[in-house]
DNA sequence: CGTTGGCTTGAGTCAGATCAATAGACGTGG
DNA sequence: CCACGTCTATTGATCTGACTCAAGCCAACG
């Protein structure tokens, strides 16, 4: 946060200054040196809807997600899997200093990301502290977010986790990039676009199917939500949904 | 991992060297001009079992365990609460870069940390590149577990958590510090001290305490562990005890 | 020796899983 | 255009694993 400030507004590189995301994610913190550094040893790459990214246990990439949703998830011998993150524009892909990744990356829609070179991006992280307290900075935003969805996991229940999810999804997309949106600044009546499908918010959530099917009519029946289609709902009666979620503040 | 290998063996600060977790945590990858630099805003502190160290909300502290075991936890409004991570000697509390801790951290042992100024720590983590390599493959390696707990919460039958954790705790045991050991290099046989409480081991499970218990004696009545007291018990089938833990490899 | 706290065990209940059927959206090809 | 298959989502009926409530055990301790 403190390094934000540092953000400098001249001439940019020609490929980032035209970049979606550029004020946003890792960039955003980069001075004009480091900038151009980083994007020497970058180059846009395009995945389909459903295509996997990285696999969990293979080589790590690195890269900025600069359109499209993805998800990042971990998997059992049987089959079973549990989606740990879901991936927006501006966020980073790449467990730094790991030789593997630890989960599996798919995209969910039509994704382009915005891929370093490993070796010469470690390096850049060695030469540049200002990019090396980004990521950091990065890691422990993933690492806070992954715990608060453990205490959903071990904690919360169907309805509980449900009317999170969708409290969060509103508070990323209202986000839309400019982190550090305030807690409760979400207006209601939102329109609401949930970018993945019903089995895709079971394995988040760790539900099935059927039950998120189940406990979202039930949002829609007690006036919390409304539908247009599965897809894309409306918050009608957020206060209600706060309470829905179980934490009672910040959300 | 590379830059262990920079570990140099010359004289110590006098408190550092006299320290028990000195090789491993942090303070194993510091050269001594960066070990003398963090001893120097370093002092130890105390704590009694069941005292709070931080609290969720509340700034940060940070600290290295030097012995001892305490828990992290997340609670909701109502109560419930979920344990997120267990700490042993040489891990590192407090989230870099983060005003507010996102949890609380609670001594379960009597235990003893190493304790660093605040501003003094983010003043080295500038200064000493080294050690902010050391911070963020720290809190890689905590993602890392809080995903494979993600997993287990979102997943796994209750038998499979109760397994799975024993699995861990062995795994950590055998460690002892010293970090990177092979994943399934267990003997059959080890002994083993649970550390926390049955409700603590529920907190941590998302279980209840009578299904803890439950699993517990189901697991020693298949004979895969033998119990000496509840807190103390011996892996007795190690292949079975895996298998049980649902992840077939890598445990 | 009574109390207290941690753990186990049993009996009954329920939230969410499983199994199964249906409906709508979307293409594809005749 | 319609028939067809596929894919996603919803809804219903039933089942079950874990929770709840309750009792009992045991060791520690005043």
């Amino acid at each position: 946060m403190s390094i934000q400030s540092a953000f400098n507004l001249a001439p940019l590189p020609s490929a980032c200054s035209r970049c979606a995301i550029r004020s946003q994610s890792l960039c955003g913190a980069l001075t004009d040196v480091a900038l151009s550094a980083l994007n020497g040893i970058s180059r846009h790459r395009h995945f389909a809807p459903g295509q996997i990214v990285v696999t969990e246990g293979e080589p790590a990439i690195f890269a900025n997600v600069v359109s499209g949703i993805l998800v990042e998830k971990k998997g059992l011998a049987d089959g079973r899997e549990q989606i740990v993150a879901m991936l927006f524009p501006a966020d980073f892909i790449g467990d730094a200093q790991r030789d593997s990744s630890d989960t599996t990356v798919q995209a969910v829609t039509a994704v382009t990301m915005c891929a370093f070179d490993r070796q010469g991006f470690e390096h850049l992280l060695v030469h540049h502290p200002v990019l090396a307290h980004c990521v950091l900075d990065h890691a422990m935003a993933r690492l806070e977010n992954a715990r608060e969805w453990m205490l959903l996991l071990g904690q919360k229940s169907a309805e509980e986790r449900v009317a999170t999810f969708l409290l969060r999804l509103a508070l990323r997309q209202a986000d839309a990039g400019c982190r550090h949106v305030a807690p409760d600044m979400l207006e209601p009546g939102l329109e609401l676009e949930i970018p993945i499908s019903r089995a895709q918010m079971a394995a988040y959530l760790g539900l099935t199917i059927e039950t998120v099917s189940r406990r979202m009519t039930a949002l829609r029946d007690a006036g919390l939500v409304a539908f247009r289609d599965a897809r894309s709902i409306r918050l009608v009666n957020l206060e209600a949904l706060r309470k829905a979620a179980g934490d009672q503040d910040r959300n």
